[in-house]
DNA sequence: TTAATTTCTTATCATACATCAATGCCCAGC
DNA sequence: GCTGGGCATTGATGTATGATAAGAAATTAA
């Protein structure tokens, strides 16, 4: 059921089976489908979100009603809003299903037993945590300075399979163009002969 | 000579007279004139810089020589490459002084001795987190979606001291348009009246 | 004070990307 | 096998912002 949270969650940290057993009555598991919700806008989000199977997104609507993509997770991702989650804040985050997903809500209890259990999870959490900023201020440098197709280069070169798995039009979301923008990005790409990969 | 930072580190935990003095010896102070680095590209960012007195701020340079500016920093603000400083690689980003500066510059050691005496600092320091990241998401939804009027109101409203002391030109590159459209954006604002504040 | 930079504004023109609209494609469900 | 609804492409046109250039204003230096 949690196998293969079990297999991530001890290949970043040196939890053993057992303690593993005694923290996962924490967990909760969840099967969804394409295109159903884990979060909505307004929402606390009280989990942790870990992908086992499918693929999960977060997003904004604005006030004209346009969608932006804020982040993507696949297999042995984990998505949560973190803001949301820290501050006990109503999120600014829709978090739904891009493909029938299956997953492992991870709830704030879990989080500090396992970090009580094990330091390494704890590094582990602090790792990520820096990760995750170094990620977003990549993202901002992205947006302030580089063309539509650098962005689109960068997409898929940072995430070629998602890069096949999704709509184009999401990716166009996630980059902050227009589905016809991108799709004319892509003709040009083609037309200087260029190859993904 | 610590004074401000201090008195900040005491509004933000538990920590002693007597502690601050054991660990002040981690601390480094500096004095540095407007247009000095404290930080260039390609350095490792080994330091976290708290600004006792003055303005920094930090950006990169892409390859066509423009300025991206990625933070502020003034009075009681804490500024560093997170990435380069965590995960020990070379930064993109120079960081200088706006105005003449008093900084003071905390080492790994001192977080880590801080963190081993106080767990309140070491919770304060784990918030300090999810605000980066929650500022660095706010802000790659505005880039996204928001036009340049829109991102200008959302920076004079987050920051009305910062829009007083900062040449608009900085404003302009940390939102990402030419010092010439702000130019544009403020004076339609001035045409249909707004007042700031 | 004058001179010298730097910053801000304004105008014209250029361009990347958005918008709107039409067409074709694909594959999901009847 | 049709049929319909998302999705991708393409073309025509619009618009926000960028590029360039010049002058005004403000700040700094001499």
């Amino acid at each position: 059921m949690f196998q293969n949270f079990k297999n991530y969650i001890q290949n970043h940290s040196d939890i053993t089976d057992e303690q593993f057993i005694t923290i996962s009555g924490y967990l909760k598991s969840k099967v969804i489908k394409k295109g159903e919700f884990v979060l909505r806008q307004g929402e606390i989000c009280g989990y942790s979100f870990f992908v086992s199977k499918g693929l999960l997104r977060s997003y904004t609507i604005d006030e004209q009603g346009k969608e932006h993509i804020i982040q993507f997770a696949p297999e042995d991702w984990i998505i949560v809003d973190r803001s949301s989650y820290f501050f006990n804040e109503p999120s600014e985050l829709f978090i739904d299903a891009v493909e029938d997903t299956e997953l492992v809500m991870l709830n704030e209890d879990f989080i500090t037993q396992a970090c009580n259990i094990s330091t390494v999870y704890r590094a582990f959490n602090h790792k990520a945590l820096h990760s995750h900023i170094r990620h977003l201020q990549k993202r901002v440098n992205l947006l302030l300075g580089a063309t539509a197709e650098q962005r689109y280069l960068d997409f898929i070169k940072l995430y070629p399979e998602l890069t096949l798995r999704l709509p184009q039009w999401m990716i166009a979301s996630y980059l902050g163009l227009t589905p016809e923008s991108l799709s004319r990005v892509r003709k040009e790409l083609a037309r200087r002969n260029f190859k993904p990969h």
